[in-house]
Order: structure tokens, then sequence, then C-alpha cells
DNA sequence: CGATCAATTGACTTAGCTCAAAGCATGTGG
DNA sequence: CCACATGCTTTGAGCTAAGTCAATTGATCG
């Protein structure tokens, strides 16, 4: 539960309600592929334990085109991961590696929070952040290029899987080239000539096909305009 | 305080909560162009009670290019817009028409809310909402045509504005072609374009410059793709 | 060692951007 | 009241980035 105590600033008592949290909460060992089960009745807050999964929008027949199995994003260990059930906007969480999860539903959640105010003070800050950042995503994907989307993913992964936010690292990849693209709103080829540009570019080296080497991460984000 | 109560399914006791509301907020009326006071000390709450507004990312001359001064979205009465100060994602709240608006500090508000759990955890049930609504849009916007924007755009404004969502409805525009375009990642001249596009289709008449006539919302959804 | 699937590369098309001009309001001063 | 200036909007003519279609290469696995 070390990602609620993050979002707390002071944790006062925090851990003992991560503790309650484990305890209402479901361990899911999934591989490659696999999906977390997708709740019909209520609700579902994941908590990541560790591995990489993708966000993938539900393709129901009656859905917007559009909308219809679309990559919303991609969750790493620490990450905390609402899923809500069909009506709303329902999608499911699909595992791009070994992915350990703990599954808990939120109205339990809620309850348990509740008796601690700073904890659902922390819960509510921390998800007008990630709608903050998303607002700035979205402004992104409407203006920036097929390069500037690739450059920043790359830049933002770094960040993310290994917390380099300058200077130079490698990366892993977990995800095919076709969830790049569509994460991004491109084309896998549009993707796959960005890549081949950025090596020219020596921005990056490829020493495998899931692995991306990021010499210069300060040049990179600059690339992306951030 | 209706949006407030409108969270909340069953209003339990709400009401008390939203006249507390009150009384730590400041009122405010604005005349086109002006803006929302910009908290520096902390984050502020918005509750719009009439006109229209747009939402506008910080122009910091250290803020990366692409989220400099863009159009976040548009709010109208009844909306709660959180603005958030410098550091983490500022953005400005300017009136596009008379405005109406009651401020209140965030800590504040959550100071109060918690004494009330159901109030809170509407409020976080909101918010979540509102980041499921922001990441489909965010899709949208990554996949959808610069027609499928403008005709989502008009369906869009007409739900939020007159409730509209099927049938015919008459709708202003409060804001200009150049924010519209800002706010989809277009240019005006393709927003303009569309328009005339959509006029020669007969699924809008424009009365004036900024008024639209929607005489099949149904059909402009479907153009929309949704 | 083929067979299969993902990734790359190439040739072509096109939606939307850029640049530029013209149309239309609204307001100001003579 | 008109003339003119100013600021939005519309329209037009290329241009370019990214999409589409199609072929090739490269990995992985029975």
């Amino acid at each position: 539960m070390d990602a609620f105590r993050a979002a707390v600033p002071q944790d006062h008592g925090c851990k003992a309600v991560a503790n309650r949290l484990c305890a209402i909460g479901t361990y899911h060992g999934l591989r490659p592929d696999e999906e977390v089960p997708t709740p019909t009745r209520q609700d579902y807050l994941v908590y990541i334990a560790s591995g990489a999964a993708k966000l993938v929008s539900l393709e129901d027949r009656d859905r917007p085109v559009p909308l219809r199995g679309h990559i919303l994003g991609f969750q790493f260990g620490g990450d905390i991961v609402s899923i809500l059930r069909k009506p709303q906007g329902g999608s499911r969480l699909q595992a791009l590696t070994e992915l350990q999860v703990i599954t808990f539903a939120a109205d339990e959640f809620l309850d348990i929070a509740q008796a601690d105010p700073g904890m659902l003070r922390a819960v509510l800050t921390k998800s007008l952040d990630s709608l903050q950042r998303t607002r700035a995503r979205m402004i992104l994907i409407g203006h920036q290029t097929a390069r500037q989307r690739i450059a920043g993913f790359l830049a933002n992964m770094a960040e993310r899987t290994c917390g380099c936010i300058s200077g130079s690292c490698e990366i892993a990849l977990p995800m095919s080239r076709s969830d790049i693209a569509d994460s991004l709103g491109l084309t896998i080829e549009t993707v796959s000539r960005q890549f081949t540009e950025l090596r020219k570019s020596r921005l990056i080296t490829t020493p495998s096909r899931a692995v991306v080497n990021l010499p210069d991460i300060d040049t990179l984000k600059q690339e992306a305009g951030l």
C-alpha cells in the first residue's frame, strides 16, 4: 500500500488503514494477456503491486466506435487504478507482464477510508491531480506532432518505470507498437517511423525490440516540447 | 449548490452543508473577459452560479509551450471547477459572458465536507467520473476527425447548456471560433470550414454568429460517432 | 526448418495546417 | 450620418504530416 501512504504528505495513521485495506482486498497473480477480473456488480479499485498492464476501454457492441477497445493508458507497479463497471465507462486491465495486483470493491474501500478523514482527503487530492494530468495530456494529444508524442511517451516511461527524469537510462517497453500507437492516437506505421527517426537523431538506440536506450533524456524532453 | 446536491443520489443532509459552504465562500460578479481572481497561496474551488467561462492553462514563461495558454474547456452555470495554484498545473477561469461565481479555498471546503462523509464521498465520486469523462474525451481527440469533433462539441454544448440530448434545439456559443478551435486541437480555419460543411449537410443553421440551430441532434451525435 | 506474427520500410493519398485575401460586423471620430 | 479602422470570420490555394495500402524483413516457436 505504498502508493496510499505516498499520497499522504504526513503519514498520520494511514499505515493502520493500509493494513485494513489489505484485509478486504484480494490478491491476484496474472500472466501476460490475462485480465484482472472485471467487476459486474460494483466499481473496483486495483492496486498494482508489481508488473505492467494496459487499461483498455470495453468494446461493447452499443458503444460509440471511437471509444471501443482503445488503450486508455499504461499502469505500473505502485499505481492505483479505478475500474468502473459497465454503464459509466467500463474498462478492463490487461497484464503486459507478470502482474501482481490487489483488488477491492470501491464501496468497501470508501467505508474504511471514511473512518480516516485524512485518508479520504488524500485520495480525493490524488484523483484531482490525476484529473489535472489527464487534462494536460489531452491538450498535448490535441496539439503535438507524432514525433513530440513519441518523445514524450518515452520520457514519461523513463520517469514512471525507472524514476529517471534526466540524464540517460534504459527502459523496457512491455507493450506492443500497436498499443503505443493506439494510446497516442497514431498508427503503428507512424510509431515505427518515428522510432527510426529518433534513432537517426541519436536520441535513442534499440538493443532489442522491447528495450530502448535513452542516452539523453533532457534533449528528448525538449524534443517533446516539455 | 445544486451541483453538489445533484452529485448525491439521495440527498442526506447536504443542504445544510451547502449553506455552510456559501458561508465560507465569496461571491464575485464578473463581466466578459474578466478573470476569477487566481489564488496564489492555495487551491480554490469555484462554483459557477450563472454564465459561461473558459478554463485556460497558465502561460508561464517556463512552461512547456504546448501547455501554455490553451483552452482546457468551457464551464457553465452549475459547474464546479477546481483552480489549482501554480506549481501543479495552474489555470485561470475567464468569463465569456456576465458571470456569477462563488469561490472558496479547497482546504476550508474539505474541512467542512469532512464533517459529512457522504458529502466528501459524493465529491470523490464526482471527480472520478470527471476523470473518466476526460479520459474518454482524450481518446476522442486522438482518434476523431475535425468534423466529428465539431459535431461532438455542438451536441455536448446542447446537452450542457439546454439539457437537450435529442430532437432539436438552439444554442448560444459565447466563445469565439478561436476558443473552440483551441479546445478541440484544431485551427480557426478548420472550425470555420466544418461549420459551413455542417450547414451544407443541413445539420446546423447559424441565425447569427454566436447562435447555432441544431434541427437534429440525434444525427449530429451519429455524425460525431457517439 | 517453415509458419506465424510483429515490426519495418516504401509508395501513394488525404485531412488538416499555413499563408493570404476577402467579407462582415462593430465601434470611433469627423 | 458616413467614412474608416479594427477585429472576427469565412473562403481560397497550396503544402505537409500522418494515414492507408502493400510488400519486406525480422523474430519466435513448434
